[in-house]
DNA sequence: TAATGGGTGCACT
DNA sequence: AAGTGCACCCATT
C-alpha cells in the first residue's frame, strides 16, 4: 500500500568487525560508525514518510549504529567467516545477550527463556522513522519462522509479538458442560522465594506488603505466545534499541510465505526497491518450496570438523528439560549414542537447553553449505503455554507432582507424567553415527507452498486456515480452556504436554524438548541433505531415501550478481525479484542440486502410535496435511528430476 | 478534531406519533416519514466526510427512520405528554423489545437482561456515515450514566459498549501468593436444560453433540461490563438498526461530564453547530453539579397523582433478586414500609428488576420537575461481573450455595450469603411516608463536577484517575483475580457481592438489588428535593437535613427560549451554551431552585461501619473521595444561599 | 448473499 | 510485558 521513498536496504546478514569475543565489556563501546555496515543508514537521506515519525528525531544525520551493550555473548565473524568460534553464543551475562541481528538465530536457539533473559540487537539502525523497524525486524525473524506483529507502538516504543495463528473454522462443542475455570500462573521468579508459590502463603507482612509483580491475564486466549521484541526509543542517546525479552513461543515456529502479511512485507520490499533483500527471501521462498536448508537456521560448526558432519535433525534436551512422555514414537535411525553423550555435550555449556545434532557435509568457508533436513512426522516443540490464559510472560512455573494427570477421556488428553531432567526422546533411536562433535541448529515448520495453480486444492492450504490453532492451542485445549472443571482444572498447566503428546505422533523424526522453549522443526517430510562427504543413513523401517538426479539444473536469471553483502553466501547466485513460485529460476549456484539428496520418510505410524493418535483424535493434525502437500511437491519434483 | 460539516442534530426528545400502545404488530409497520421527527433526517444534505461511508448506501436522500420492529413494548406519549401510560413499558415480546430512544431510560430499567431481551431503538435515523451513529447514540446514553465506545466496527456493523474505567495507578500487592483463577459462567440459557451446569454432565450426546454457544472470555480482565449496543446496516433496507444487546452493566453507571471522551463530544456537538444538543448537556451538566435530578433518568408517573410524590431515593429489589448482605448500613429515614408492600409492587410487573421510590414534588404535565435526590454513601448496584473473566455476556449463572463464602482476611470480602427472593435492604429503614404509588426510576452516579481551578486539587479528581477501578472490579477484586487459590476461587462468581459489600459503607442511602441490573444510582451525598408538597423525610441519626433559602435566585441567561423539542420540559428555560460551571447562568425558571432543599448526609459511618470499613479496607474507595469534593460544592452552595 | 458473531493488529491514551 | 478504542478481517449460517 504505502510507497516510502526510503530505501531501508537492511542486511542482516553484513558482518560487523566490532565483535568482541567471551569478554564482557561494562563499559559502552562506542564503534566507528564505519566498521558497521547497516545499510539503513547509508541509505537515501530520509524523507520520513511517515506519519509517525519520532518527534525527538531532528537530525537526519547517518549516524550508524554502535554497540553499547555489554557484550557477553558473541559470535566473532569476519566478514568472509560467519562460523561460530567455540561455544561463545551460550555466554551470558546477567542483563542479558547482545548479538548481531544476523545471529539471531544463534542467540534465540542459546537464549531460552526460562529466566527471561534478555536479547540485545546490536547493532541497530539509526531507525528515523518507527514504521521502519518492524520492516527491519521482520527481515530478520521471518528467516526464523517468526512473523511478527505490532502489539503496541508509540513514539518511544514499539512492542512486537508472534502474529497469532489463523483459528479454527470449527468450534468443538465443549466436553464439560461446567464453567468452571483455573488458571494457575507463578511469580516470584525474579525474587528468590522458592516456597510453594500454590499455597496462600500469608506470611507475616501481612497483606499489601510484599512488592511483587502483578500477574497479567494475556488479552486474549488464544495468542498466548510469550514471545516479544521491544523497540525503545533512547532519547538521551536519541537512537532505537531493540532486545527479544522472552524468548520462547507456545507455538512451533514456521515460515508461511503465503501469509497475507508475509506478501504485504515482500510488497514493501518491492516498493522500496530493496533488491537485495527481495532476492533473500526469494530464495528463502524457494528453499522452503524445494526443502532445502534455510540459511539463517544455520549454525556453523565449531570444531572445524564440519565437512564431516552430514545432517541434522536431532536436537536434544537437556537435563533440565521438565518434560517426559509414555510414548515412544520415536523414527529416527539408528540409534548409536547413548545418553551419556548426551550429557556430556550437554555439560559444555550450562545454558543450554537444546542442542541440535547435524551433520555437516562441507565445511566451505561460510555456513550457506550447511544441510538441513526436512523431516515427516517431526516432533513438534513442547510448548511454552505459560499459564494458559493468565501471565503468558511467567516463566517460571512450578509443576506440581500431583497435578500431572490430563484428561483421557474425548478431550484427546492423556495421562502424563512429568519428570525433572528427563529426556524427551528415547536415546537408544537416535542416530549418532557422524557425531564428533556438536552444534546448535533448530528447526521450523514449514508451511507448504505450491504453485499458485494449486496452492487453492493443496490440501496443505485447507489446514493453514481451517484447524490450525492459534499460536499451539489446539481445539481440545481451548475447550479445556472453557469448560475444565474445577478439578480438572488443576491439571491446566500442562496443556502445553497435550500439545506435546498429540504432535509427537505425527512428528516423530525429531523432537525438542526444553523449558517449553521449542526450537524451529521442519514439518515437511522429506529429509534433504547434501551428499557431499555425507554418509548414508542406514534407513529403518519407516525411512526412504531418494537420491536426486543431477538433472536439476536452473536457470541463471538474468540478474547479475552484484556481491552484496546481503548474501549470506557469497557462493550464491542471486535469484532474480520475480514473485514466481516456480522453484526453476533457481540458480545452480545457489543451490548445488546434484549435492541434494531427498530422504523420504513414509507418513505411516507405527501401530502403537496409531492407537495413541485414535486415542487423543489427532487425526486432523495440521502436520499430517502437510505431508499430502508435501508429497505433491515431491511428485512435482521427481517429475522434473526423473529419478531412476 | 474532525469538523464534519454535517449537522446530525438529533433531537433523542423529540415525541413521536406513531406509537402503538401495547400491540404486537407482526407485520412491518412503515410509518410515514413526516410522522418522523428525526432531526437527522432532516439535516443539510449529507456531505459524507468521513472515510467511512457505507458503501452501499448510495443515496443521500432524506428518508425517514422507520417503525419496523414488533412492537411489544411502547411507551406512548404525545407532542407534550412523555407520561408512561400504564406499565407497558414492561410488556416484551419475545424477540425483545422496541423503544424510542427518547424513552430509552425507561427500556433500559425495565428490560433488565438476565434473559437477553434485545431492546430495539426505534426510530433511527437514515445514518449515511457509520461515524455519526457513535455521537447519536452518546446522546441518548450519555444522560443514562452511559459512555460508550466502540468494539468493533465495520461498514455494516459497530458495536458499542461501556468505556473502560481508568485502572487503578498502584496495583496493590497480591494478597496471595498462587495464582489459581477460576471462571464460571453458565451456558445454555436458550435451552431448557436446567441440570447443574457444574456438573460433568456426560450425558449420552456424548461430546461435542449438543450444539451449544461457545463460552468466551472477556478480552479484557478488567472491562467485564456485558452491555452492547449493535448496530447493524441491513442491506436488504438500507438502513441501520440499533439494538441493546445486553442491558445489564458490572458497574455502576455514572455520568462524568470531565472524561475525555465526553468533551470530544461536547466538542463535535460545538464543531456541529448542534446549538439544542450542546444546551442539553449544558443543562445536564448543571443539573449534575448542583445534584439536580436528571431528567432522561425520569420516569413519569402513570398513577396521576405524581405532585404527592416528593423525591425518590429508594430503589427496591424485587423477590427475584439473588442477593443480600449481613451487614446493616442503611441510612434510609424514617422506614414504614415493611416488605409486603414492596411485594404487593413488585407484582405489578412481573419483568420489573427495580423499582424506583420517588417521590415527586409536583404534577407538571411533563416529567422535568421530577425531583431528585442526590446520595451521599449510597448504595451501589449489585454489579453484574458475570464470570469475572470468561463470557462476560452469559446472564444465567447459577450460583451454589456451598460457594457463598468470599475471603474474610485482608482481601477486603466478607462472607456473604446468597438468597434468592431476598430483599438487599433493610426495609425498616426507608422511608415510604408519601408513596401511593410505584414509579421506575433508576440512580446514577455522579462524579463531582468542580470548577477548573479546584479539579486538579480535588480528591475526587485523584480517585477517577487512581483508585477507580475498572467497570466496577475494585483492586481487591482483580488481586483476587490473580491471586485466587484454587479454594478460594470457588467464590469468584461473587466478586460482584464483594462490590456490594465494601460500597455498602458509603453508600448507605439506596441499595439497588437485582439481578446483577444496577440501576443508576447517585453518588452525592446531599440529597436535593423540591419541597413542593414534600413532607419533610424525618431524619435518622446519621441525617441532617438542610432547607435551602430562597435565596437562591440564579440569573437569567440571555438566551432566548427557543420552545425547541429538545427540551424535555417545555418549562425550562435554556442554558447559555458556554462550559461554564458556575451554576450562576442558571435559569430561574429551569430549576426553581426555592422549591428544592438540601438535605445534607454525615460522611461519618456508624460505629458498626466504621469496624466493617476497617475490615475492609475501603479506605480508599472512590466515593469516599467523592464525598469531600461534594462537601466542597456543598460549601460553596452554602455561601451563596447563606443558611442560617 | 445477507446477517451475524468474533479475533486481532496496533496506535492512542 | 501498559490497557483499550477501534477497524480490518474472518467465520458461520
Ligand atoms: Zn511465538
Ligand atoms: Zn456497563
Amino acid at each position: 500500500m504505502v510507497t516510502p521513498p526510503f530505501v531501508p536496504n537492511i542486511d542482516w546478514n553484513n558482518q560487523y568487525d566490532n565483535i568482541i569475543d567471551n569478554k564482557p565489556i561494562d563499559t559502552m563501546t562506542h564503534i566507528p560508525s564505519q566498521l558497521s555496515k547497516d545499510s539503513y543508514s547509508h541509505s537515501h537521506p530520509y524523507p520520513q514518510p511517515h506519519t509517525h515519525s519520532h518527534p525527538y528525531d531532528t537530525s537526519h544525520s547517518h549516524s550508524h549504529a554502535f554497540l553499547e551493550y555489554n557484550y557477553n555473548v558473541l559470535t566473532p565473524t569476519g566478514n568472509d567467516n560467519i562460523m561460530v568460534q567455540g561455544h561463545a553464543v551460550s555466554i551470558e551475562g546477567t542483563l542479558g545477550t547482545v548479538t548481531n541481528p544476523e545471529n539471531i538465530h544463534l542467540a534465540l536457539l542459546n537464549n531460552k527463556n526460562e529466566d527471561n533473559k534478555l536479547i540485545h540487537l546490536d547493532p541497530v539502525p539509526n531507525f528515523l522513522d518507527k514504521a521502519d523497524i518492524k520492516p527491519w525486524l521482520q527481515k530478520i525473524f521471518y528467516p526464523q519462522g517468526i512473523e511478527l506483529v505490532i502489539e503496541r507502538s508509540d513514539n518511544t516504543k514499539v512492542v512486537f509479538k508472534c502474529k497469532a495463528s489463523k483459528r479454527g473454522k470449527n468450534a468443538k462443542e465443549p466436553m464439560f458442560s461446567n464453567d468452571h475455570h483455573e488458571k494457575l500462573s507463578k511469580h516470584d521468579h525474579n525474587n528468590s522465594n522458592t516456597s510453594e508459590d500454590d499455597s496462600p502463603q500469608e506470611d507475616s507482612t501481612g497483606q499489601k506488603k510484599e512488592k511483587k509483580k502483578k500477574k497479567k491475564r494475556s488479552v486474549s486466549r488464544f495468542n498466548v505466545c510469550p514471545f516479544r521484541i521491544r523497540a525503545t526509543y533512547s532519547l538521551k542517546r536519541k537512537k532505537w534499541g531493540i532486545v527479544v525479552l522472552n524468548n520462547s513461543h507456545s507455538h512451533d515456529l514456521e515460515f508461511n510465505p503465503n501469509s497475507e502479511e508475509y506478501k504485504k512485507f515482500k510488497d514493501k520490499l518491492k516498493s522500496d526497491n530493496d533488491v537485495e533483500a527481495i532476492k533473500k527471501f526469494d530464495e528463502l521462498e524457494y528453499r522452503i518450496r524445494v526443502h532445502l536448508p534455510i540459511q539463517n537456521t544455520m549454525i556453523p560448526c565449531d570444531c572445524g570438523m564440519t565437512s564431516e558432519i552430514q545432517s541434522f535433525n536431532i536436537v536434544l534436551p537437556n537435563t533440565s528439560s521438565s518434560t517426559t512422555t509414555t510414548t515412544k514414537n520415536n523414527l529416527i535411525h539408528k540409534p548409536q549414542l547413548k545418553k551419556k553423550i548426551t550429557d556430556s555435550l550437554l555439560q559444555q555449556t550450562a545454558k543450554k537447553k537444546f542442542i541440535a545434532v547435524h551433520y555437516n557435509n562441507e565445511n566451505k568457508s561460510n555456513s550457506n553449505s550447511n544441510s538441513n533436513i526436512k523431516q515427516e512426522n517431526q516432533l513438534p516443540t513442547v510448548s511454552n503455554i505459560p499459564d494458559f490464559i493468565d501471565d503468558p510472560f511467567d516463566q517460571a512455573k512450578n509443576y506440581d507432582s500431583t497435578d500431572n494427570f490430563l484428561y483421557t477421556n474425548n478431550s484427546s488428553l492423556l495421562p502424563m507424567t512429568l519428570t525433572e531432567s528427563e529426556d524427551i526422546m528415547d536415546l537408544n533411536e537416535i542416530d549418532f553415527t557422524n557425531i564428533f562433535t556438536k552444534s546448535f541448529n533448530g528447526n521450523m515448520n514449514i508451511q507448504s507452498t505450491t504453485t499458485p495453480t494449486t496452492i487453492e486444492n493443496d490440501t496443505s492450504h485447507g489446514i493453514a486456515s481451517n484447524e490450525t490453532n492459534h499460536n499451539g492451542l489446539t481445539r481440545t485445549e481451548l475447550d479445556l480452556i472453557d469448560n475444565l472443571t474445577p478439578v480438572s482444572s488443576l491439571s491446566m498447566f500442562h496443556n502445553d504436554y497435550i500439545n506435546h503428546t498429540e504432535s509427537i505422533l505425527n512428528e516423530p523424526q525429531s523432537r525438542l524438548g526444553s523449558n517449553h522453549t521449542p526450537a524451529m522443526n521442519y514439518s515437511s517430510p522429506h529429509h534433504i541433505a547434501r551428499n557431499v562427504g555425507m554418509q548414508p543413513i542406514n534407513g529403518s523401517n519407516d525411512s526412504q531415501m531418494q537420491h536426486l538426479p543431477n538433472i536439476l539444473q536452473p536457470n541463471h536469471t538474468g540478474i547479475p550478481h552484484k556481491g552484496s553483502p546481503l548474501y549470506l553466501n557469497k557462493e550464491l547466485d542471486i535469484l532474480h525479484t520475480t514473485n514466481s513460485p516456480s522453484p526453476s529460476v533457481m540458480s545452480r549456484d545457489v543451490f548445488d542440486m546434484e549435492n541434494y539428496q531427498i530422504k523420504n520418510e513414509p507418513p505411516e505410524h507405527l501401530p502403537s502410535d496409531i492407537n495413541i493418535q485414535a486415542h487423543l483424535n489427532v487425526s486432523d493434525d495440521p502436520l499430517v496435511k502437510i505431508h499430502e502437500s508435501d508429497d505433491q511437491i515431491n511428485n512435482w519434483l521427481s517429475s522434473l528430476y526423473q529419478p531412476h
